[in-house]
DNA sequence: CGTCAACCTTGACGCAACGTAAAGGTCAAG
DNA sequence: CTTGACCTTTACGTTGCGTCAAGGTTGACG
């Protein structure tokens, strides 16, 4: 049985011109040209085509499609585990982009006017996973992905008044920071109330509390620029101070 | 606090080409321009690429992104609602294929002379998951998403013998469908028992049996011709005489 | 035998979001 | 005044095709 492009890309459920870029970039070629310059595929290029197609949907680049096909000696199967790290990762990835854009459209209820504020906590909080990441790998270790869920959870059943709780804690925050700056000493009582706030802040949207992620924290925010600027918009030096007292805080 | 492209570029830990190419899409455009033609941004301009930054991980395309930041009027709740269900889409494919993966690495363990054929268990399984949102959608419902996981978890649990069981069994499919192939009265007895072989071959992967979803399965193998196609080459209007057997079959 | 639709060919641009030169101008330090 | 680190614009490369464009081939029909 042999094919035109057409017949093999309707049979194949593909557009002709799949099929001649797969003859370009050589991972598919025809079994033979007619006179005319045709391309002629047989039946064997069928079978080729359904192992291309397989791979293609688990969204395999072409050009390594093209050596698990034509490379017997390839190591199929590394190349598999591979490309399902790599799948995992991006899923895992979405999964947390879906948890953020939940958290964005939830903390909509909390009023117009923080508009700009929201979106600043949508900001802290994809920095906060990221400081997870970073410096909790052995929170993460103890609690697994179920703590990260729970986060997630309390953060979406939070009404709209905790909303305001929590910011008007946060400017309770802002207040002692501003008032530890004066003396910038992290032993004072201030700073001590300042970390104690920071932490009340912070259980509005962690599941557990933990000494080694509150610091993990603390030093992340000195060293994000971004996020420091955020603090340091507060009083100069705000990030700095705040991390000082953390630090001094929970090494107690 | 003005900076330049490059001194905002660290600020926000993205490249200045990045900045650039903001400017030239419209997207971001500095406070304004030095005498020699140098990009002077301000802390505004900070403050906007921080709200794009938070989209961008959302993964939300810049068109879309320039839309939210620069038309007040634009509905962003809507916006991201929409790219909620983008993001779920891709995800829940990605999910779908880390599965494919798992029981294509899985079915390695068959044993390597019939690695060929393995790929094309790969493809039909794609197929029956696809038969199975088209036409099953009431077994979705009914049994939901732990239905299909267990599936892939039986699929997972197959030890090798038992998968060599189902390839003997699917041998007598075959021989089966050649034989109600002289004279494909799907109400004969043949056919009743080739029904009944391919619904104990089918049962290897499914975790529940449904007429419905055996019928759907029926119907596709007809309709998509590269399924079809696998049918035919056992004996000619393979899949047709398959089909009516178990169409027969399910309705008694 | 002509012709007309439906195929086929190669070539080339477009898409998203930049990375990466290339070719040249600017600036602050030494 | 030179050097090196910045800055500018222009433009091509990336991935997997979709989509013209301009022209040749084929097969059915009148």
């Amino acid at each position: 049985m042999e094919y035109t492009v057409k017949e093999l890309a309707q049979l194949a459920g593909v557009s002709s011109r799949t099929l001649r870029y797969y003859d370009q970039i050589g991972l598919l070629k025809p079994a033979r040209m007619n006179e005319s310059g045709y391309r002629i595929y047989s039946s064997q290029e069928v079978d080729i085509l359904q192992q291309i197609l397989f791979y293609r949907e688990l969204g395999v680049p072409l050009e390594q499609i093209k050596e698990i096909i034509h490379d017997p000696a390839f190591d199929e199967e590394k190349a598999l585990q591979h490309h399902y790290e790599q799948v995992k990762q991006e899923r895992d990835r979405l999964d947390k982009i879906l948890a953020t854009i939940e958290k964005t459209l939830i903390s909509k209820k909390g009023g117009k006017e923080m508009q700009d504020k929201e979106k600043f906590e949508g900001l802290k909080d994809k920095l906060m996973q990221e400081n997870e990441e970073k410096y909790g790998k052995e929170i993460r270790e103890k609690y697994g992905e179920e703590t990260v869920k729970k986060s997630y959870e309390k953060f979406r059943n939070m009404s709209e008044e905790d909303f305001k709780k929590m910011q008007a804690i946060e400017q309770e925050v802002f207040a002692l920071m501003k008032k530890v700056a004066e003396t910038k000493d992290p032993t004072s009582a201030d700073a001590r109330k300042l970390a104690e706030k920071h932490k009340e802040w912070l259980m509005f949207s962690w599941p557990d509390y933990s000494k080694e992620a509150h610091q993990g924290l603390a030093e992340m925010y000195v060293a994000d620029e971004l996020f420091s600027a955020y603090y340091d918009k507060v009083v100069a030096g705000g990030a700095k101070i705040l991390r000082d007292a953390i630090v001094h805080y929970v090494n107690q």
